[in-house]
DNA sequence: CTTTCATATGAGCATTTGTTCATATGTATT
DNA sequence: AATACATATGAACAAATGCTCATATGAAAG
């Protein structure tokens, strides 16, 4: 996590190595810190949230969702894939239909955590 | 949030109008769902985030920031624009340099909350 | 086997996003 | 006033994103 580009050097950071080693000490490794982002970025399209919502009071088929939001079966699809390969929502087929719902209680209290600080 | 786009119509949905209501009774306004996922929007780029983590261990000015990232003061004064807007940092003139630091403890919170699935 | 219905998926497109580069602003020092 | 340094900011560009449209897959019913 060093040299990617030059960064600038004022006079504040290296008089204080202490500062320094306890940032690389606390800091989680690279590959956690994008899988956060990642998890979040995941929590940042309204639809998706919309559709996390949803399943929070019933498990559903994909084109009951549609229908809730008001948009397109494909759309909804398309967003239910991304859930899907985050593990957030898990899927049961039943003939036709498939249903989702949350696959586990996380993603409620993630959601939740957030509401927090947007309602305060 | 109803009619933008004609929604598909399985057999499933309106045979249960109680999971309608129930869903409709539990949603949040269209607005406070905006406004959560733009929040978790923020959140979802690993620069940000670094930059928390960062802020988590102490206040700190902006080119100590890029110089602990290996980034550009420009990229990170960019991203520190975005933070300060969603008013999760708050800033500190001394001088010529300016001191950035967390806003508040629900910034730690939400983090470790979404950390918590990703290490699980 | 063909049709129908629910869902999935790929290509295309417009929009958003993150970085870079150049430059502006703001503050202290001389 | 002129210079130096820390930060901010706008334009430009490439990459990622979310939706639409058309079509494919998969399962049941005729």
């Amino acid at each position: 996590m060093e040299d990617q580009k030059s960064a600038p050097r004022c006079e504040f950071l290296f008089v204080h190595q202490d500062v320094v080693d306890q940032v690389n000490r606390a800091m989680p490794g690279e590959e956690e810190l994008f899988d956060l982002a990642e998890l979040f970025k995941i929590f940042g399209d309204s639809t998706r949230v919309r559709i996390l919502y949803v399943l929070f009071e019933a498990e559903m088929c994909v084109c009951d969702i549609a229908q809730l939001l008001g948009m397109t079966q494909s759309a909804i699809s398309h967003q239910l894939q991304v859930l899907k390969k985050s593990k957030l929502v898990k899927y049961r087929r039943e003939g036709k239909t498939v249903f989702y719902s949350l696959a586990d209680d996380h993603v409620r209290a993630i959601l939740d955590q957030g509401m927090e600080h947007v309602t305060e």
